[in-house]
DNA sequence: CGGCTTTGACCGGCGC
DNA sequence: GCGCCGGTCAAAGCCG
């Protein structure tokens, strides 16, 4: 950054030497980015890494506590947080650019059925390429202790989902495939048009265990066909592929943040998600669009009946829908930071806090330009990120808020 | 042959 | 009570 280009304009022989020293200099600065760049992006892996771990040890924690008589989510809901409010919430989550999809195998849908009483998340998100096959066979993660009875039957599930709370994710995607490769393998056993929406929405179940109750639903977004919107429902009784856990976190960390909330939201997004009762709506849109951003962190709340398929697809963002107070929603795109709180609650301070923190790290604009370009051009970097955040979100919420 | 997708039928919730 | 609609089931077909 401190790009001392100076060329002067000395002829005869010193110039090959100034040249020589003006190179030398801009090195230097490009190195010191570099090096920059390069702490800062282990200090964000470090603190993930561990934030991952700590987040993991409580949840299973709380959960080995809670045990009973309900299920956590495994991804670290803070016991607080979960017993707030029952109803059902969705959580909804946008990463933007292509994820890709190698295989069919889409993303995770945690739906927590019926499982007497539980909501909670346990995703397992795909974090781009490199998962070759989250089968069963290669579990990175357990994200949840919890045993399930199993299935029940799918009008079981529908008459406890009717009484009992359960959180949703959904996930926005700029995507080309037919589904987000998410860790996960799911075997379609539905589609429907809705109305309303051209676009078929696909229901699929997650295979890896029999007894896995998670579901999700798939549904292209009729304002923009490129983007992908997928629901999940439930959490997995199985261990995830590591490639897994990114989401995971994520879209767990938003989940609690969202049961932390009030109360129950809207239904969301109409052409995403499925109508359902009220539930708290966060949506995490990394649907990024670098050009079109104005540039860094941005986040904005939004009335509440977000439903619009108007999503703002800036970059990363949350979008909690909150019942009473409408919907939130975090975006990055690209270029500084900036933050619009119209009233945040407190979880959404979460996030900006951590946003803020991030953004003083990298206080040099140049710098904070080049992050957030990568941010939004690299879509397996805005899954780190994301799950960072949300994880940094959560655990912050579970440990109350320290 | 096993697993997955497709697709029509069925069921229950919800609004009128 | 009726019809609409979302979600699921399950038979049939496809594919590796």
């Amino acid at each position: 950054m401190d790009e001392n280009y100076k060329c002067s304009k000395v002829p005869t022989t010193t110039k090959a030497d100034n040249e020589l020293e003006s190179t030398k200099q801009e090195m230097t600065g490009v190195r010191e980015e570099n090096t920059r760049l390069k702490n800062l992006l282990q200090q964000v892996e470090k603190d993930y890494k561990a934030l991952q771990v700590q987040f993991m040890d409580m949840s299973r924690k709380e959960y080995s506590d809670k045990n009973r008589s309900s299920i956590f989510p495994v991804n670290g809901w803070s016991n607080s947080d979960y017993s707030n409010d029952r109803d059902q919430d969705l959580v909804s989550l946008s990463l933007g650019t292509n994820i890709h999809a190698k295989t069919k195998k889409e993303n995770v849908l945690a739906k927590p059925t019926c499982e007497r009483d539980s909501t909670e998340l346990g995703l397992g998100c795909s974090s781009e390429s490199s998962k070759t096959d989250d089968g069963p066979t290669s579990p990175g993660k357990i994200l949840g202790p919890e045993i399930r009875e199993v299935p029940k039957t799918s009008r079981d599930d529908e008459i406890c989902q009717t009484s009992v709370k359960r959180a949703r994710v959904c996930v926005r995607a700029r995507c080309e495939t037919p589904t987000m490769n998410d860790g996960c393998q799911w075997r379609k056993y539905g589609q429907k048009t809705a109305k309303g929406n051209p676009c078929p929405r696909a229901y699929y179940r997650c295979t890896v265990s029999p007894s896995c109750p998670v579901r999700k639903q798939v549904q292209r977004c009729m304002a923009d066909m490129s983007i992908l919107i997928t629901t999940y429902e439930g959490t997995h009784d199985h261990p995830i592929p590591i490639s897994g856990t990114a989401m995971a976190s994520t879209t767990s960390a938003a989940a609690s943040m969202l049961l932390s909330g009030p109360t129950a939201s809207p239904p969301l997004n109409p052409y995403g998600p499925p109508p359902v009762p009220p539930y708290s709506t966060v949506t995490l849109d990394l649907t990024t669009e670098p050009s079109a951003t104005r540039g860094g962190f941005s986040l904005h709340s939004s009335p509440p009946s977000q439903q619009n398929p108007t999503f703002p697809a800036t970059g990363l963002s949350f979008s909690p829908v909150e019942p009473n107070t409408g919907s939130s929603v975090w975006g990055v795109s690209g270029g500084g930071f900036s933050f619009d709180l119209p009233e945040k609650s407190a979880h959404e301070q979460k996030y900006v806090s951590y946003l803020e923190k991030l953004s003083q790290s990298s206080s040099q604009q140049a710098l904070t330009e080049t992050l957030t370009r990568a941010i939004s051009s690299d879509p397996s970097f805005q899954s780190v990120l994301a799950a960072v955040v949300s994880t940094m979100a959560a655990a912050k919420g579970g440990e109350g808020g320290k």
